[in-house]
DNA sequence: AATCGTTATATTTGCAAAAACATAACGCTA
DNA sequence: TAGCGTTATGTTTTTGCAAATATAACGATT
């Protein structure tokens, strides 16, 4: 029975986190649903949270990630730009390579 | 201005962390002062939560990582085993390594 | 102009994690 | 055997964060 070892990563812009697990989750949930407030329900989070999260993203972000609609057909909803679809594809890649990275150096501690 | 990326990294042994971070601080705290209440003291932590946190250590090692000893001339003390000496060496490394990979993987978004 | 489902935001409530406080046990030393 | 500075725990209090609740604004549709 071996350790495991696991890691977090995030990315900040200025003293603001632009991007982290949970924001990619919820970026990746709008792109399914179209609409912030079904994205939150099918994350279990409540609107506020996930309105705030998706703010953080947008004011730390060099460009728009999401473009938000109020009112109108349907009442109006949210879109990822192609600069988020980017954006989460990248994320998933580094954390990815970042495990099997980890997950290689993890002998030296296993050795001991 | 870019984009910073960070991470955290910690190690499990079976469901319990054996080092993180706040772990590897603290082991460092016990190698200078020799005692455990004395670690707690300089890292501003109170006694109770720094002793839960060697227990912890202790317990989801394969080794002892710290030889405790209650009573006695200075009415005891904490000092690391020659394997708690190898271990947070180790993990420094893996984390200092897992930062220059990071800031190296940064470039797939820096360029987008 | 009334309705609808959104986005956007403020306020209040609840809870779990952290801190604070208290106390027991231990084994040298004097 | 009394005192000291530890390790080792239990109990209570505090507090910061998450959840719940409430409400405003918006714009197409009817």
């Amino acid at each position: 029975m071996g350790y495991k070892i696991k890691s977090r990563i995030w990315i900040e812009s200025g003293d603001n986190v632009l991007l982290g697990e949970g924001r990619v989750h919820l970026l990746k949930a709008i792109q399914k649903t179209g609409s912030l407030s079904k994205a939150a329900k099918s994350l279990n989070i409540s609107y506020k949270k996930a309105w705030q999260l998706l703010d953080s993203v947008n004011k730390s972000a060099k460009k728009p990630v999401t473009i938000n609609s109020i009112g109108g057909k349907g009442g109006g909803g949210a879109e990822l730009t192609e600069y988020g679809k980017s954006l989460i594809k990248a994320f998933d890649e580094i954390n990815k390579n970042c495990w099997a990275f980890l997950d290689e150096q993890l002998a030296k501690i296993e050795m001991l």
